[in-house]
DNA sequence: GTGCAACATGTATAATTATACAATTGATCC
DNA sequence: GGATCAATTGTATAATTATACATGTTGCAC
């Protein structure tokens, strides 16, 4: 077979490429991570990535494969502080493809952004406030709708 | 199609179901899953715990899916303490299959232990150590070798 | 009521990833 | 030198996961 190797350690030198990748951006897939290496004269299959990859210890998320260490944390403590910041605060919660659009009393959208975040809810990818609307961005249209459904139920 | 669902809101019962799953244990696949809920009298096809991973934001490791929590912290920094230690302790050095059997002097096994975890290698699962022998847990046969080549280049 | 849109889900299939096996290379021992 | 073994990798394929499409249901507007 053709392992064009010709006896020189690569593999040591594509882990610690792999390592500097994946460092800087979270990679989809193994063929996107073969693309990439290709460019840092890299050739391996994608039978090589993948244990590659296991070898690494590499996690593969909705983003792609990442270090642990870039695993975001989920919501540390549940959300009681939130219900009430957000029955005190929010008017109006719209989906919008992946986004919700939360509407708030004029100069309130900070706040109840910050309890958002804090929150971490797992559905919730980030937030943005402006001064009276919060963007919500979560992973998906489906998502976005149904924590949508819950921020109403909260405020019930 | 033959939806059972007759209207009752399955999903969040699944949803919450899965989370309290994947909290005993990590789950190692969707099939895995399915046979899991099904004890549990909730039927559902690959299909849609496949959607219904993604919406919990569940992240897929080498032991199967788990919490963003659960994804253990890989080396908070380099190893310079560890080789030291090592060069001080690190008497031979075995491969067996995934474990290194670790040997030092007696007595000295837990110190090399401590350092081992404490510089928590992403090529270690886990250790333990005894009198004079500590066992090294990596993923992978392959790992194993190598992280033991690491050793003894390390040791001089 | 009818019509319509959003959901949840199944089926079938596409896309992605893991692995069994074979081949090559380099090291080590006789 | 030749034998043998471990390591690395490619090929082909199996296993796993994601998704395009279709369908039954529910809630809402008219």
């Amino acid at each position: 077979m053709h392992c064009r190797n010709g006896g020189l350690m690569t593999k040591p030198l594509r882990h610690e490429t792999i390592l500097k990748l994946v460092r800087q951006a979270p990679i989809p897939n193994q063929h996107a991570l073969q693309m990439e290496l290709k460019k840092s004269g890299l050739a391996a299959t994608q039978a090589t990535l993948s244990r590659d990859l296991a070898e690494l210890g590499l996690v593969k998320t909705a983003e792609g494969y990442k270090l642990p260490a870039q695993v975001a944390e989920p919501s540390q403590f549940p959300n009681g502080d939130l219900k009430r910041v957000m029955r005190e605060f929010l008017r109006e919660a719209s989906p919008a493809n992946n986004l919700i659009v939360v509407k708030t009393p004029p100069g309130n959208a900070n706040a109840l952004g910050i309890a958002l975040d804090k929150a971490s809810l797992p559905e919730v990818v980030g937030t943005i406030a402006g001064d009276d609307t919060i963007l919500v961005v979560t992973r998906s249209a489906a998502t976005a709708r149904s924590l949508r459904k819950k921020f109403l139920n909260w405020v019930g």
